[in-house]
RNA sequence: CGCGGCGUAGAGGAGCGGAGUCCUCACCGGGUUCAUGUCUCGGAGACCGCGGGUUCGAAUCCCGCCGCCGCUACCA
């Protein structure tokens, strides 16, 4: 679902390269006439059917509680205290229990359908007991989609807003956005899973069975996110970490967002929100000292002085340009302290399983890896003495800045994702072309074919430039 | 109450039956000077939530307990 503008949306964040084909509104025209489309064919099928829903009501509230909550107020008003009355209206049910089989059927055959596995083992469990669900309401004062035929119930607000992944793409042109690459991924917060990994798929198999709809298939993946937590104040004076939002006073708000992108750049912020946000089954906590160790550490000390160092050197040492290489050098560098026989390949699995899980601090740290296995390289071998009698170890030092930039540069490519801007800036210093290459080849880069080694061009103009992240010193108090 | 998940150094994570657990950050001490107070080596710091059990061997498997979190369905 997007916003039809980007309305208070900070200036920087605007400048970002997400993009967009199109915006859904549920309350267009387009969208109500394919709703109602579905609801005609799941009506004819049966799948949705006219029945009696019986419930504790709120009678000032005007709506139903659910048994649950009803117990724990002792079947009173958790509002005003007035005694909860047993009522029972129309309702059209979705035939949900219906779906139970073949739901399991379709979670057991796609292992990766839900993710992450904790939240795949909550769905499957309660589709074993999933009920009929009410889909229908009435009183919703004149807006929301009719029922066709019964125009007194308005369509569940929930259940109209997932059909919206399909009332823009249903068209003879389009629907392949909805069925290519082993269908859609669906990227969502927790709260919402069972509407998306349950009820979700069960209405698409109920509207694939219909005619005209054998068209429609089932997402490829339902991924669930959690939630940027940060300090706030509770009613009771306490404070804590909890869920952001404007009532709590937490948010994390544009003006905020400006002056992070002002003080430390946009990369940084691409950086921190994919790398440190809330994958996963546990929250993250955003806070701004947080924000600055993570810049520091990562983008500054790592990557960012690694790239400094060694562009200076080779600029030092030989006049801005890479150095000619003498032989080949099948140079692997070292990854890890704790296992000094894994490199290049530990790098390039955990950076594609990384991605392949979505568990992108994984992606991002592989590529930092081998960054830092470039400054070890570099204590270990110091060019820099070396260099100091270069009519005798000239050819060994143009080796060692070699591999250095080399790597880099592959790191480089795997960071891109994560901070393009630094990396185009890096890649104009050490003459490479990558963004353009992607350009030119319909927008799809060739990971695999930049990562190999050797691609560097001796005898290219090496600049220095500017700090790509310099560092931020945190006030002294 | 039900179903599910989690609990590993000060923080965040990885490890999910086998070598003195490991990684990033923070902390302490040494080294280095090519680099952006950087890099590097070393150190301190964990009864791997608690108690039992299985096993030659458990952070890892099983049982119980404690604590935290999610879902439990009616207007996004």
């Amino acid at each position: 679902m997007g916003r039809p503008e980007r309305r208070g949306v900070p200036q920087h964040v605007r400048e970002t390269r997400d993009r967009n084909d199109d915006f859904v509104r549920t309350s267009s025209e387009q969208h109500k006439t394919k709703v109602t489309e579905y609801f005609t064919a799941l009506l004819a099928s049966g799948d949705v059917y006219a029945g009696e829903y019986e419930g504790w009501y709120d009678a000032g509230q005007e709506e139903y509680v659910p048994e649950n909550k009803a117990k724990e107020s002792d079947y009173k008003s958790p509002v005003n205290g007035k005694p909860l009355v047993r009522k029972s209206e129309k309702n059209y049910f979705f035939k949900l229990s219906a779906y139970r089989e073949q739901l399991l059927a379709h979670f057991e055959a796609h292992p990766h359908f839900v993710q992450p596995d904790a939240r795949r083992n909550e769905i499957i469990n309660r589709i074993k007991e999933a009920q009929d669900i009410p889909i229908s309401r009435t009183g919703s004062n004149g807006w929301g989609i009719p029922i066709p035929g019964d125009e007194e119930q308005t369509i569940y607000v929930w259940i109209d807003a997932l059909f919206n992944y399909l009332t823009y793409v249903d068209t003879p042109a389009r629907r392949h956005y909805w069925t290519d690459n082993g269908g859609a991924t669906h990227f969502i917060a927790k709260d919402i899973l069972w509407f998306h990994a349950a009820i979700w798929p069960a209405l698409l198999f109920a509207l694939q069975k219909c005619d005209g709809y054998d068209w429609v298939n089932q997402p490829k993946q339902i991924y669930t996110h959690s939630y940027w937590v940060s300090k706030a104040k509770l009613d009771t004076g306490e404070e804590a970490v909890i869920k952001m939002g404007k009532s709590t006073g937490n948010f994390l708000d544009p003006e905020t967002l400006d002056a992070l992108v002002e003080t430390f750049g946009l990369d940084a912020l691409r950086y921190f929100l994919s790398t440190q946000g809330p994958l996963g089954t546990t929250d993250s906590e955003f806070s701004e000292a947080k924000y600055v160790e993570v810049y520091n550490s990562d983008l500054a000390n790592t990557f960012g002085n690694s790239a400094s160092r060694v562009s200076n050197m080779i600029g030092k040492y030989f006049g801005h340009r890479e150095p000619l290489m003498t032989s080949l050098i099948e140079w692997e560098p070292t990854v890890s302290k704790a296992e000094p026989d894994t490199k290049w390949d530990l790098v390039w699995k955990n950076h594609t399983q990384g991605f392949f899980n979505i568990n992108l601090y994984q992606a991002g740290d592989a590529a930092l890896d081998l960054v830092r296995a470039v400054d070890a390289y570099i204590e270990v071998t110091a060019p820099f003495k070396m260099a100091k009698d270069m009519t005798e170890n000239g050819s060994a030092v143009q080796e060692i800045l070699f591999n250095c930039a080399e790597a880099l540069r592959i790191a480089s490519v795997l960071l891109w994702p994560f901070i393009p801007d630094a990396c185009e800036k890096f890649w104009e210093r050490v003459g490479c072309d990558y963004a353009a290459q992607m350009k030119a080849n319909g927008g799809k880069g060739k990971l695999d074919e930049w990562v190999k080694w050797g691609q560097l061009q001796p005898g290219t103009p090496i600049e220095k430039g500017d700090a790509l992240f310099p560092r931020y010193q945190v006030q002294k108090k």
